[in-house]
DNA sequence: CACGGGTATGTTAGCGGTAACACTCGTCAG
DNA sequence: CTGACGAGTGTTACCGCTAACATACCCGTG
């Protein structure tokens, strides 16, 4: 009768008893014990794999306090940049024998990234990475007090928390020389939402570049990084006199941005040029083939990692820690020669032919 | 002395002291048992609020054997059909009080998958959602004998695990039919790698439409859903005599599609008419807006957790289960009437500029 | 007024591991 | 020859929770 049970997976008692030893041993076979006698070991091991045992995870963590599970929150991990920076991370949490929990925020609040954590603490995480570049999210994370290890990805310049992120203010001071290079006058930019710090922190660098170099700061266009406010600010931007080159803060409003001068008629590059920043792996097919920063998300993700399980297993609070990973610049068609004939004084409408 | 270490985090039993009642009685309001009074239930609660308790996750999973806790195993996340129906899972499993825990995996073999259950299942997950599209993947999950809930997104076929999955063949055909109905004589296919499910389905969706239409049928061309392939395909397609409709079987692929025809100075819709699969967030911004066909990630998510959630819940084996979400057509700007003069049995060379 | 039966609560025994300590041997120094 | 010591192994005590059973008390009833 009892063998026709759907028995219950076997428990460290079985495979001592199995093995002729006691549970202890068992364990210490699984834990890499020295004290050990080889031909013990063997005996264990045999008696694992012949049960098919696994460790029960609950019971472990619950002696050691450790769940070996990485939890992380982001915003919305259908956008590249997340979904890039999560796949790093898993990758290397589970390289070093980490399990990842995710909770993706639909919106980006401070009540929301902390009621995130607070999920995850309820599983019993050994620590946190916060991929929250919001400022609201850095503050919230400033604000934390928990004792669980925390990294942030993209954000956390307030407070004591660790952040891992690409050089953003760097990247687009590399977009904007890349234009001036070309010999435009200035360029324009279409930001991201205020509110994001990778927006600031490409906004500050595309204003650093043209202050070192002397040229004239244009109002910027400020979108939402989808393919639409790019769109909408290509529509505002072709008005502009003496528009002839753009740095946009994301290769999504990039492609609406191309698709509105399309639409006006702009030839990009020979009238204007256009940069974007992320490098999608769309980038390369837009109309034209779109210049733009490429940031290295699994790096990102890696580094964050390694810090995190740092702090883990030292114990270590480290203090405040700041890791930037350099972006690079990767020119395609949409940049080119400034036009010969600028229309620097120009009147509103140009030479160029707008509906 | 004492006080100043770093105080454990407080145990039912500091609750139970503190409320003067036994940690049962915490353990039983927790648990929202009925025969608390309300009194005692009181008192309880602000214990457990003045202290800031919070049960431990591994003690209760150890008695319950239950962690609250699904495993995800997915192919690269960072596509945005992966990425979207993760969301939805994510989004439905944390409604339900669930953990959810990913693997990600960087190329998908059955080997692969097979690892990467076992490495949920040794974190002691009460259920697993496998999205892997590819056929291989769904014959190693045929071969499963886990007796853990399983739920496969695309790719479900074989064996008894129940799938959610996007109606692949019927978005194909609302494909194909829209683009007969403009007039053209057939339609072209560049379909996904020959081992992926979903692109076995789009692909038999066309056959079907064009058989019955009564259709020639094409030989399609094979990509791998990267721009690039598309993009390739689109330099064979261009030298096809009478094409004037091609149905991509990605959005990503149909960019590199676009630029292609671009390059090679074929205008679309006006000499050829384009559709794809996926409606990701760019397509709308492509050149030009590209007609596809949407498919709702999020619902398909959250179809899956709500199968594996109800196998969980009721122990139930509940046998082959399928459920099929419909697509829709999204009508935009890159299809449209067949070009009057057919170069229907023209030489290489049409009447259309090419380099 | 003794008694059955429900309600509110307490007590006890695990769940399956790991850590600490105890024990049994050889081996070797004094 | 004996005691110290370390290697190999076993025994026991938890980790923090829930389930099962035990207990105390209240009520209505014959």
């Amino acid at each position: 009768m009892s063998s026709s049970e759907p028995r219950r997976s076997p428990v460290m008692a079985d495979v001592a008893r199995l093995a002729g030893v006691s549970h202890q041993t068992v364990s210490r076979v699984l834990n890499d014990h020295p004290n050990v006698r080889g031909e013990t070991r063997e005996r264990v091991l045999a008696a694992i794999d012949e049960l098919g045992y696994r460790r029960n995870f609950a019971a472990r963590a619950l002696v050691t306090r450790q769940t070996r599970t990485l939890g992380v929150v982001s915003f919305d991990t259908t956008l590249y940049g997340p979904a890039s920076t999560i796949y790093g991370i898993e990758q290397a949490a589970r390289a070093a024998g980490y399990f990842v929990s995710i909770v993706s925020l639909k919106t980006l609040t401070a009540a929301g990234v902390l009621e995130a954590i607070g999920f995850l603490t309820g599983q019993g995480v050994d620590g946190i990475v916060v991929v929250a570049p919001q400022r609201s999210s850095a503050r919230a994370l400033a604000a934390l007090t928990t004792n669980l290890p925390t990294v942030a990805v993209e954000g956390g310049r307030a407070g004591g928390v660790p952040a891992v992120s690409v050089d953003q203010v760097n990247g687009a001071r590399q977009a904007v020389e890349h234009l001036l290079e070309f010999g435009h006058e200035t360029v324009w930019h279409v930001s991201g939402p205020s509110d994001w710090l990778e927006a600031e922190g490409r906004l500050k660098g595309w204003r650093k570049a043209l202050t070192a170099a002397g040229r004239p700061i244009p109002e910027p266009i400020v979108g939402d990084w989808s393919p639409r406010s790019g769109y909408e600010a290509g529509h505002l931007l072709v008005d502009q006199p003496g528009l002839t080159a753009v740095f946009v803060a994301n290769d999504q409003m990039a492609l609406g941005l191309l698709r509105a001068f399309a639409e006006r008629r702009i030839s990009v590059p020979e009238e204007v040029s256009v940069v974007g920043f992320d490098d999608i792996p769309e980038a390369e097919f837009f109309p034209p083939p779109l210049t733009t920063i490429h940031q290295d998300f699994g790096e990102v993700g890696r580094r964050s990692i390694e810090i995190l399980l740092r702090r883990i297993e030292s114990g270590d609070d480290g203090g405040y820690e700041r890791v930037v990973v350099p972006a690079s610049l990767v020119a395609r068609a949409s940049s080119g020669q400034a036009p010969r004939r600028r229309t620097k004084a120009a009147p509103r409408s140009t030479g160029r032919r707008s509906a």
